[in-house]
RNA sequence: GCGCCUGUAGCUCAGUUGGAUAGAGCAGCGGCCUUCUAAGCCGCCGGUCGGUGGUUCGAGUCCACCCAGGCGUGCCA
């Protein structure tokens, strides 16, 4: 058998002796044997005090008890019971041999399982608006959805991933007008800027002309009506925008050839941010192409009890189904779609489709209401769909100047992100490597860059509300993904100068055994856990953290004077070269995992 | 008002589903470059886990109430 995660299969060798003591004193095994947390209670450990009731014992005595069986196991060196504990020390020299050889050849050291094998998934994620240019906030739902994608990919799902672009609509038709009323037929060509930014800066052209618009006809008078209620009654833009919506929605021709020209140039610029951040789809949903769907659900559902009618007409749920208050509109009275009309239509078309096992909408949580309830109404049209249905929520990013807001302008652009995260790098890389030429100095920067970008943003769990720090996040310092290329790079630089000197020579495995090369061990063990957990659990902060232990640990091996590889004796040289290898090829598992380019040289 | 989320070191965050003395990074302080890359390493300092009760061998973790912050509570998306 070829075991895939080390650990787990080292585990399993161990305990099964303990398991069979536990059963022949009259009990179910039901603790796991794990790594400590404590530095000074050995490799593993079992805690004993679980089983005191039944075996009507002290936890301590039980320890003792199941200590003959544990030092009997041939990759155990010491056993010691401490407090109810039962401690193991593994042999080092043994487990070393093992473990570099998984870590040479096994897939699963580079973090993939088949924890999830045979499992249909879907995973939709980014689902931006046409009418501005991507944020840092949509930087951190593209990163989380496609790293999730990937990881859940690496445990053996079969992933789809979907994005369902809002390409239409009201606040697609500000654009729209701004464009033609405020514009002079400019074009991305004619002007040198991405497309996205050019839709963009007509939105924000809109939302200037409507202001000043209201601040005409209201300022300084009391009855002023809010802005919305404003936009959608006597406003002349407000009235002119909605014609306009009227007039896509019945295929006008000069309106539907304008939506099309600048959503194309706003798709271009999307697909340039996706390419540079190494985030891709198998499939582009369009809400032009999906916003009629779900109708026929409600109707089908209205017949079936699903929904009712409303006194006005309106086709709605009652929300005390799902334990709620109040009901949910899924046709207006005037027999329009709302949001929620298509989402329902989209969800099951895609469940025809894919025939998902489970389907994951990557989404910020303020909508975590909108799919408890979304969720709801679909499993009650379907009971199929029961459990198969997940919302993958997270919070929202801030800057250490304080939130980002579009109206203050305090929105970081995704696109002027990545290029300022490259330049900083770039400033440090012509300093340490002063003769390297421009393309390459610019290669390594991107990376560099993206490297921060990325594994800041995944650092933290999916509902956090963090803090992103753009100098901190180039780092090569601290919990960073540039450090977790640096060691990467330190790695092959030793391999380099060593040059396969230690070709033919017998590792002397017990040369392994030391504070640092152990650290190491003991990270590399612990890898292809979290990497599964971190799937399981759509968590990839368990994936940055246990990269970054393992490059810390790394660290501190290559730093010592005591772990040198090059000054080694031939048989010490071997060993430790192994471990340089193993190590640096599950580190570049690792940023494979994250979408990181892993750096020979940096 | 109601619902959900959050509150852990000066700051930013972890905490493996209830296990040993609560961790990491940053910042601060002190060391280490004629170097297997200083884009690094080593050490020190730093906590009544928001509060009060409860559950049990054992609570940052589970329960109740309270305090503070965020988000939501559309026939918007």
């Amino acid at each position: 058998m070829t075991p895939t995660d080390l650990q787990a299969q080292l585990i399993a060798e161990i305990a099964a002796p303990l398991d069979a003591a536990v059963r022949a004193a009259g009990a179910e095994p039901e603790v796991p044997l794990a790594p400590p947390t404590r530095e000074d209670a050995g490799d593993l450990a079992l805690p004993c005090h679980r089983y005191a009731r039944v075996f009507r014992k002290a936890p301590q005595a039980i320890a003792q008890d199941l200590a003959a069986a544990a030092d009997a196991v041939p990759l155990v060196a010491g056993v010691e019971a401490a407090g109810g504990f039962l401690n193991l020390r593994l042999d080092w020299t043994a487990v070393a041999e093992r473990l570099v050889n998984w870590a040479l050849t096994d897939a699963g050291a580079l973090g993939h399982s088949t924890a999830l094998a045979g499992r249909k998934v879907v995973v939709e994620y980014s689902s931006p608006n046409t009418n501005k240019p991507q944020h840092l906030g949509h930087c951190r739902n593209n990163i989380l959805g496609h790293t999730v994608a990937t990881l859940l990919e690496a445990a053996g799902a079969d992933v789809t991933r979907v994005n369902l672009v809002n390409d239409r609509g009201i606040h697609i038709c500000k654009s729209m007008w701004a464009y033609e009323h405020l514009g002079q037929g400019e074009t991305p060509e004619a002007l040198g800027v991405k497309g996205d930014h050019l839709v963009g800066d007509y939105y924000v052209k809109f939302n200037n002309a409507f202001e000043a618009e209201y601040a005409e006809v209201w300022a300084g008078k009391d009855d002023a009506p809010g802005k919305d209620a404003w936009f959608n009654g006597d406003s002349p833009i407000g009235q002119q925008v909605r014609a306009m919506l009227r007039a896509w929605e019945a295929e006008d021709p000069a309106v539907r050839a304008l939506w099309a020209t600048m959503n194309g140039w706003c798709e271009a610029g999307f697909a340039q941010t996706y390419d540079r951040m190494g985030v891709r789809f198998d499939h582009i949903d369009k809400e032009s192409q999906t916003y009629l769907l779900g109708k026929d659900l409600v109707e089908r559902g209205l017949a079936d009890g699903v929904f009712h009618r409303a006194d006005n007409g309106a086709a709605v749920f009652a929300l005390e189904k799902l334990g709620l208050e109040g009901e949910k509109a899924v046709l207006r009275a005037d027999g329009t779609s709302v949001y929620t009309t298509q989402d329902l239509g989209t969800a099951m078309q895609r469940y025809q489709r894919y025939g998902f096992d489970e389907m994951i909408y990557v989404v910020g949580n303020e909508q975590d209401r909108h799919f408890q309830v979304l969720f709801g109404i679909l499993t009650e049209l379907d009971p199929a769909l029961q459990g198969k249905l997940s919302h993958l929520s997270y919070g929202m990013v801030e800057l250490p100047s304080g939130k980002m807001k579009s109206r203050e302008g305090t929105v970081v652009d995704a696109d002027d992100l990545m290029d300022e995260l490259q330049a900083a790098a770039r400033e440090v890389g012509a300093q340490n490597w002063p003769d390297l030429d421009d393309a390459e100095l610019a290669r390594r920067a991107e990376a560099v860059g993206l490297s921060g970008l990325k594994f800041f943003l995944l650092k933290f769990a999916p509902k956090t509300t963090f803090t992103f720090d753009p100098e901190a996040s180039i780092k090569p310092e601290g919990e960073t993904g540039v450090y977790c290329q640096y060691a990467y790079a330190r790695a092959t630089s030793i391999l380099e100068k060593l040059a396969d000197a230690d070709a033919g020579v017998t590792p002397d495995w017990s040369a392994l055994d030391q504070e640092q090369a152990k650290a190491v061990m003991k990270a590399m063990l612990g890898f292809p856990g979290t990497v599964a957990q971190a799937a399981i659990d759509k968590k990839p902060s368990l994936l940055t953290k246990g990269t970054f232990d393992l490059a810390r640990a790394f660290a501190a091996f290559y730093n010592h004077p005591d772990c040198n590889v090059l000054k080694a004796e031939p048989g010490v040289q071997a060993a430790r070269a192994q471990l340089v290898r193993a190590a640096r090829r599950m580190l570049g598992g690792g940023l494979a995992l994250m979408g990181i380019t892993a750096l020979e040289s940096m």
